[in-house]
RNA sequence: UGCGGAAUCGUCUAAUUGGUCAAGACACGGCACUUUGAAUGCCGCAAUGCGGGUUCAAGUCCCGCUUCCGCAUCCA
């Protein structure tokens, strides 16, 4: 039963979740099973931080040899919606996870709880209160305000029980009463000051309809979904520390199976935010073409984007599980973007701001293939075939008229190197009335062809092209993070989240790309040389006419001085 | 002012549960290599919040302080 995972590495240290699951395993707790589960509420789309829940919750249960169950959350249809629940179906699998059988519902133990409740009301420690929701909140007292208790406290358990089972008949209008627990209105933990288990709401729910119109709580579902499904370990964020103890209060008067609650840190990265409710008014607000924008920090925005799924599971590996709230730096995100698409992704060349350049050596009418390899990480990955021509596109940043010392591009006299073909020589820059350079002249050593001069000269840089005849144009989106901040969101007093938008996080550009690209499809992703990471939009790409997002950037080396 | 948590390089994490010069990764800087200023390889940088105490020995134990986070929805 043991996995082969004789990939060992090192002696991998635990995490304080897995050291726990590990110490239960031992002591035979549970019998020795581990049962975890992934419980998200379905109104919104995941992100990044759901994915290292995820990522912790199904991998502790792969390592294991335990399962892991997916359970909508859905105590609360105002917000809910069946789209929501297919989105985080979709997202889990892409992530790489599976649930197998284990899908489940909160909505499907409505009827269970109810009759829980009754047992508790039978118990006495349960009651119908017809406080308002702002009596009750007066009520509940404050941190240094003692609560109240609610008049309707020690209602008799008949009357209780005729009140309840007349709210879920709908004989009350909404907020009109609530079920609560009877626990203890001076508790210094406010979650115990009598928290309400039911709240009528005449609403339509996206799975049980209108059966219901009265709902449970999240405190009131969450500990017994877990109970019902044999969960071990209920592993939740840290702001859920001061429920545990109301948890674990209802699973103990109800005297059924205990899972063990236990709290991490939620996963922040700088310059993006987390939270459900800003990223839906960026949505509404129009700031981004919906959930899946490429600039959203949703599982569907990044794999829009070209994130690999391989490269957020190791991200979220290697940010590590603690209860310390941290605020986790991008750029280790996109490290293990690149390190996955370094391996995968085809190289191709593309122009993205174009500088044209006519070789005048070079015969007119003419051309010929010149041979690049799709990926030097991945022999097998093979070669292709670029045309190569009289005229090219260069990056226009490829050139200078007056270069530093330092830079080793094209400029004036100078050769470089152009990829898979020549050595290139500039003459003569051609500008404009308004002296912006428009063309440059140049002339190529056809000795040069292996990329090596026969006379052992050599040059110090190399640079991407492409054939003006050839070439293809092609939308190419240029993406950079949605708020320029490192503490995402941290808008101070008075000021509009919209307003702290960075408004270069889009830069839409028609590129020259070489032609092989016409034929790529809808998600796949290259390196485009020298610049970054691609993909092929899978929205508004059509055959033939693909439309590139920038995944990421390549890491750049040169770094010219500001200084002068 | 109450309750519950948390404090280790710039950042995220380790440290045999009291025992070498506090380790790794990212970031940053440098060097080498290179037909991508990428990748890769090597080198460097840099930390136990503060103050006491116990001990031969404290990041780890004790006491006091400071700072940060969460909590007073019929949200999750």
């Amino acid at each position: 039963m043991n996995a082969p995972e004789s990939d060992n590495t090192e002696p991998e240290r635990l995490d304080f979740i897995r050291q726990i699951v590990a110490d239960d395993i031992a002591s035979k707790k549970n019998g020795g099973k581990v049962v975890t589960r992934f419980p998200p509420e379905p109104n919104g789309y995941l992100h990044i931080g759901h994915a290292k829940s995820i990522c912790l919750n199904f991998g502790i249960a792969k390592e294991v040899g335990g399962t892991c169950h997916l359970r909508f959350d859905d105590t609360n249809p105002e917000k809910e919606d069946t789209e929501y629940v297919e989105s985080i179906m979709e997202d889990v699998r892409w992530l790489g996870f599976d649930w197998g059988d284990n899908l489940f519902y909160a909505s499907d133990y409505f009827d269970q709880l109810y009759d829980w409740a009754v047992k508790l009301i039978k118990d006495g420690k349960a009651y119908v209160c017809d406080l308002s929701a702002d009596e009750v909140s007066e009520y509940r007292g404050g941190w240094n305000k003692e609560g109240k208790d609610s008049p309707n406290r020690d209602r008799s358990v008949e009357e209780n029980l005729d009140l309840f089972a007349r709210m879920k008949a709908g004989e009350f209008k909404d907020g009109e009463k609530s079920l609560r627990a009877k626990i203890d209105m001076n508790s210094s933990n406010m979650n115990l000051r009598d928290p309400a288990m039911y709240r009528i709401r005449h609403q339509h729910h996206h799975r049980t309809g209108d059966k219901w119109c009265i709902y449970p709580t999240y405190d009131w579902t969450h500990g017994q979904s877990d109970s019902l499904e044999g969960i071990t370990h209920s592993i939740c964020t840290l702001e859920f520390e001061n429920h545990r103890p109301l948890y674990d209060w209802y699973v103990e008067a109800l005297g059924i199976h205990h899972p063990q609650q236990i709290e991490f840190a939620r996963l922040n990265v700088t310059h993006t935010l987390t939270s459900k409710r800003k990223l839906l008014a960026l949505v509404e607000g129009g700031h981004v073409s919906g959930w899946d924008d490429p600039r959203m920090p949703t599982i569907s925005g990044m794999r829009r984007r070209g994130y690999p799924a391989d490269a957020l599971r190791d991200f979220c590996a290697h940010t590590g599980v603690t209860k310390f709230n941290g605020m986790t730096d991008l750029a280790l995100l996109e490290l293990y973007v690149r390190g996955s698409l370094n391996k995968t992704a085809n190289r191709a060349m593309v122009i993205i701001d174009p500088l044209k350049v006519v070789i005048e050596n070079y015969p007119e009418g003419e051309s010929e293939m010149r041979q690049a390899k799709n990926n030097p990480e991945d022999d097998e990955a093979g070669i292709r075939e670029m045309p190569f021509g009289r005229e090219l596109y260069i990056e226009r940043a490829d050139f200078m008229e007056d270069a530093p010392k330092k830079f080793f591009r094209l400029t004036v006299g100078k050769e470089v190197r152009l990829k898979n073909a020549f050595f290139l020589k500039c003459n003569e820059v051609i500008k404009d009335d308004s002296g912006e350079i428009v063309e440059l002249r140049c002339t190529y050593d056809p000795e040069t062809s292996g990329g090596k001069a026969p006379d052992g000269r050599k040059v110090k840089g190399t640079i991407h092209w492409v054939s003006a005849e050839h070439a293809v144009d092609a939308e190419v989106r240029l993406y950079d993070v949605l708020f320029e901040q490192e503490k995402a969101g941290d808008v101070p007093d008075g000021e509009d989240l919209m307003d702290t938008i960075n408004p270069k996080s889009l830069e839409v550009k028609q590129a020259k790309v070489e032609p092989s690209l016409v034929k790529a499809q809808a998600g796949d992703s290259f390196q485009f040389e020298r610049t970054g990471y691609f993909c092929v939009d899978a929205k508004d790409s059509s055959p033939g006419k693909p439309v590139f997002n920038r995944t990421v950037t390549l890491k750049s080396g040169y770094k010219p001085k500001p200084a002068e």
